[in-house]
RNA sequence: GUGGGUGUAGCUCAAUUGGUUAGAGUGCCGGGUUGUGGCCCCGGAGGUUGAGGGUUCAAUUCCCUUCACUCACCCCA
């Protein structure tokens, strides 16, 4: 038979990683609950309309990277490229608005994204993502870039750095873009084709280009800090001094445009000191209007994304960290002593002692080896003498000492807790 | 979507100008110890050399096609 493997740009995260991956949401949903934040649990699969109107017409992600498909109803679906708007289609559908004014919601799960795979960059991938709705004071702002932070400690960042921006609101951001607009329009022959065409469809992209020209080009162009209004500038004020009371340390980068239209105000990347500046592993930022353009009332809100892979990838723990081992390995040595270590075995089990067994009949020898391969901090040796002498041998695998122990649950959890705590038993 | 690289044992890799039974390390299984793991020693299993076609007396090796993986570009939610 042929066999079959996962499709293109799918992987497969296996136990020994798994470890690690459970640890990085175990710390995101102790940090995120602390917040305030619940968890929600939204489909993979939308409209495509959604994040069209979600996301933006003419960003790259909806041009040419989602991971759509029409379906037997003849209905235009989409994988989910991200989170933020299936989020705030339950939001809207369900009218959580209604039972209260603030939503603090966040949901881990693969997203996914019609590329060509690449380095630590596959088709189906996963984010950690929050949201707070309902809520435009800016000190909230600060409070999600401080939950950021201390997750991002919590699971072993050395030095996360977050660099901040301000885009502006529908009051102030016409004036910076046409602006921008003015600016490049003179300068088409320097820019890249990609450039030339952003100046109708998304001006501000064009800080993004990482071309020479279309850097240079811009180089001199007018400055967001500029035109942003009286709000805005005290609420970016705001964040910034919220900022500083917890010592977040954060720099701010008025180039810092994001790839997304939805944006508004506050804007923020988190970068490390392992991989440069260029590779961020959280985008976040407010959305004040995008509720309401999905069909909502006008309720504000802020977020982030966290990639998963690319926070794994940085950790200074690695997966080999994180591996579970059971405690105990129960080897039998004979028919009578495989009955008595199955039920020893799945007793121990049902008192939430990790415990493996060997079902084969193989040589102690082997059943030793596998012991030690698991990692087992513990081993029950079970033979003809142990059952005559209603006595099993307890050894110790890391210090390779043993002592005797009664052939019940009792005796043999005692045992451990009592090595555990260094104890040296009497018997 | 564009360009490069690579496909040989579960994994990491060898194999002379094309040459006869495709090797090593590691992992797995077993033995060296009548019932004791790690270190060491010995043995064993495990391959359609990605697939298909071509050239040749002979192809892992050369050519073509295809698939997969991979790196980079593009882009990055």
């Amino acid at each position: 038979m042929e066999t079959i493997s996962a499709i293109r740009g799918f992987k497969d995260i296996l136990p020994a990683e798994a470890g690690q991956w459970l640890f990085v949401e175990e710390q995101a949903r102790r940090v995120f609950h602390a917040f305030g934040f619940r968890d929600i649990r939204i489909p993979i699969l939308e409209k495509t309309e959604l994040f069209a109107r979600g996301i933006g017409e003419s960003t790259d992600i909806v041009e040419k990277e989602m991971y759509t498909f029409t379906d037997r109803g003849d209905e235009s679906l989409t994988l989910r490229p991200e989170a933020t708007a299936s989020i705030l289609r339950a939001y809207i559908e369900h009218a959580l608005y209604a039972t209260d004014p603030v939503a603090r919601l966040y949901t881990i799960g693969p997203m996914f994204r019609r590329e060509r795979p690449q380095k630590g960059r596959y088709r189906q991938f996963y984010q950690i993502d929050a949201e707070i709705l309902g809520l435009d004071d800016p000190r909230v702002d600060a409070e999600l870039i401080l939950m950021l932070t201390h997750f991002l400690k919590a699971v072993g960042l050395t030095n996360p750095h977050v660099e901040i921006n301000s885009l502006g609101c529908p009051v102030c951001r016409p004036g910076f873009r046409s602006a921008v607009v003015a600016h490049l329009q003179g300068r088409e022959e320097e820019l890249c084709g990609d450039c030339r065409r952003r100046i109708d469809t998304n001006p501000l992209r064009v800080f993004d280009c990482k071309i020479e020209s279309c850097r240079a080009a811009v180089e001199h162009a007018p400055r967001l800090a500029d035109f942003l209004c009286d709000a805005c500038r005290v609420h970016f004020g705001t964040v910034q001094e919220s900022l500083g009371l917890f010592c977040v340390p954060f720099s701010i980068n008025d180039r810092m445009v994001r790839g997304l239209d939805y944006y508004t105000r506050t804007t923020f990347e988190v970068t490390t000191d392992v991989l440069g500046a260029q590779n961020a592993v959280v985008g976040g930022g407010r959305y004040d209007g995008l509720v309401q353009q999905l069909g909502g009332p006008d309720i504000p809100g802020i977020g982030f994304a966290i990639g998963f892979e690319r926070l794994v990838s940085l950790m200074p723990r690695v997966a080999e960290d994180f591996r579970r081992t059971p405690a105990l390995f129960i080897a039998a040595l004979g028919a009578e002593a495989q009955k008595i270590a199955f039920e020893l075995a799945n007793r121990l089990r049902l008192n939430n002692v990790e415990v493996e067994m060997d079902y084969a009949g193989k040589s102690l020898k082997s059943q030793m080896k596998r012991a030690d391969k698991l990692g087992c901090r513990y081993a029950l040796i079970i033979g003809d003498r142990e059952i005559a002498e209603k006595s099993g041998v307890f050894r110790d695998l890391r210090n390779s000492t043993q002592t005797p122990v009664g052939l019940d649950l009792a005796s043999i959890t005692g045992k451990m807790e009592a090595l555990q705590r260094g104890v040296e038993d009497l018997v």
